[in-house]
RNA sequence: GGUCGGUUGGCCGAGUGGCUAGGCAGCGGUCUGCAAAACCGCGUACGGCGGUUCGAAUCCGCCAUCGACCUCCA
């Protein structure tokens, strides 16, 4: 089987994936602010790495997959009074801060069991890790790179620069960095506007603090990720994803922390996913055109014609390629909505195929093809589009157009669980009858077309089409087939 | 202003220096009492202008246009 590729944003070329330790992968992906409402934005990342950490497992791989909750040390800017997001939320909610945070994680967590995106295999909390945090803030201090104003401890980006290399990651040169960066603030206390802060003192009104060498306060939000990612990862680890946005100045914070505390950098690959986009523009918090993830399950948005179902999204994010950018619209989802059906039908079709004696199908052909996409940096665009073609076969082999032996039979049943399933994490969404009531319903159904049936066999026509109709009038869904009817809810 | 990345058919969205992407929608056919589903077949394409090349939508240049980052953002 062909390598296993990943585009490295540090590189910025396609790269052999080859793990520091053979078999296990260690990787570390930014998650959630929690201070609102998951939206179309966060699923991209948390789907994206979802089938970075299944497929790797697929692959054999023992994977450390941890994947954070910024729950404090989040600057609302970078100005002086520095104000945490959850912080102000709590202000403005008058809740707790650990209220909020509580309430939005569990949001959170809620819709990514929707999204069928795996939990990591750790979850850590900013909040819980202040003491690495601080540690972390030490070792900055100590290696010279830091230094402490006020109570607060700033990273000296220009001391790091002149040494090291600020800016390999999203491409950008330090004498940009001095041109274009504003002024924020005319008392800010830090040696130079591009230094960030590692370590910042309370003001007497901020809710969350905590005690540390250099004052009551709380810890950077860039700071955050370096501890708790080689906290449980160690130095230096395999992969670290997250959105594009975070590229600068986070990741690049997050590098240049690293080679300081540790003396060389935190990370082998990083990888970043690209945004989705609403009429062409970025979907954010700040621009306050994003649609929750609660509103697009439920409808209730007003850029929504109508609910569509988590897997529909799934479908619909993993149509396009991670890196590439995805425009939102009805008309799209729409087409995943009825694609995703298609491809979900025929899979459970597969279980019932007859095997023949020979195959006039090329199963190893596309198999070959399937891993052939997803090894080269996560195609799953192409990957699907085998998948459909597969799709053409199965359904050929069931209209009795084509053959497929035993052998072969089983080799497809596999690849498609294994792929649909396991890898992309689709699953049936279609209405069983699991309650009393449904099972009630279901028999009236099989009744009424039971005599449809009997109506059909004595060419009573009048009969059968004002069964049908009634029925589809009432939200169901009649297809005739030789064994008889097949009937569903429609959607 | 600086840096980076897009511009593909009705919609979405891959890929490639010459060989069908795929999905959805549309059209024709098979099947069906009629449908639906499924299958078969069909069409419409690579922002503009130059250049390199036997050949470019794919490489290069210029232009137009959109976006991202440069400040919190997934």
């Amino acid at each position: 089987m062909s390598d296993f590729i990943i585009y490295n944003t540090l590189s910025r070329k396609k790269e052999i994936f080859e793990p520091i330790n053979p078999g296990h992968v260690g990787m570390y992906v930014c998650g959630p602010t929690v201070y609102g409402e998951a939206h179309l934005g966060h699923s991209r990342p948390a789907i994206t790495f979802d089938l970075l950490f299944r497929y790797l497992k697929h692959l054999g791989y023992k994977v450390r997959y941890v994947r954070n909750i910024t729950d404090v040390g989040h600057l609302v800017n970078d100005a002086d009074e520095g104000e945490d997001k959850i912080a102000r939320k709590a202000k403005v909610e008058e809740l707790e801060p650990m209220e909020i945070v509580q309430i939005y994680t569990n949001s959170y967590h809620r819709n990514m069991l929707l999204l069928n995106v795996l939990s990591p295999s750790i979850e850590p909390v900013a909040s819980g890790h202040i003491i690495e945090q601080i540690a972390t803030v030490q070792k900055m201090i100590d290696s010279g790179f830091a230094y402490e104003i006020n109570g607060s401890v700033y990273f000296d980006v220009e001391k790091y620069a002149a040494v090291h290399s600020y800016g390999k990651l999203s491409g950008r040169k330090i004498e940009d960095l001095y041109t274009n960066t504003r002024d924020l603030d005319a008392q800010n206390e830090k040696k130079s506007g591009l230094d960030f802060a590692v370590w910042k003192k309370a003001a007497p009104e901020h809710l969350m603090h905590w005690p540390s060498p250099w004052s009551e306060g709380f810890p950077g939000w860039h700071t955050e990720c370096t501890a708790m990612s080689t906290k449980y990862l160690g130095e230096p680890f395999d992969i670290h994803g997250g959105g594009l946005d975070l590229l600068f100045p986070h990741h690049e914070a997050e590098i240049a922390q690293g080679v300081v505390c540790f003396g060389h950098e935190p990370v082998r690959y990083w990888m970043h996913n690209n945004l989705i986009t609403i009429n062409g523009q970025k979907m954010g918090k700040s621009l306050g055109n994003f649609i929750t993830l609660d509103e697009f399950f439920s409808g209730t948005h007003p850029l929504l014609e109508k609910a569509y179902s988590p897997i529909c999204i799934r479908f619909f994010i993993l149509q396009a390629h991670y890196r590439s950018p995805l425009d939102f619209s009805n008309e799209a989802l729409l087409a995943a909505e009825k694609g995703l059906e298609r491809l979900i039908k025929t899979t459970t079709l597969l279980e019932e195929l007859q095997p023949s004696e020979q195959s006039s199908i090329d199963v190893a052909a596309l198999k070959e093809k399937c891993y052939a996409a997803m090894n080269d940096d996560l195609n799953t665009p192409v990957l699907i589009a085998h998948l459909f073609d597969g799709v053409k076969m199965i359904n050929s082999v069931n209209d009795g157009k084509a053959s497929i032996n035993s052998a072969d039979l089983e080799i497809l049943k596999k690849l498609y669980n294994d792929f649909v399933f396991d890898i992309l994490g689709f699953k049936s969404e279609t209405l069983s009858g699991e309650s009393a009531n449904e099972e009630v319903l279901s028999n009236v159904v099989d009744l009424l077309l039971n005599l449809r049936i009997e109506a059909k066999n004595n060419k009573d026509w009048a009969t059968s089409d004002k069964i049908r109709n009634s029925l589809t009038e009432l939200g169901f869904e009649i297809k005739d087939t030789k064994e008889g009817f097949e009937w569903g809810l429609k959607k």
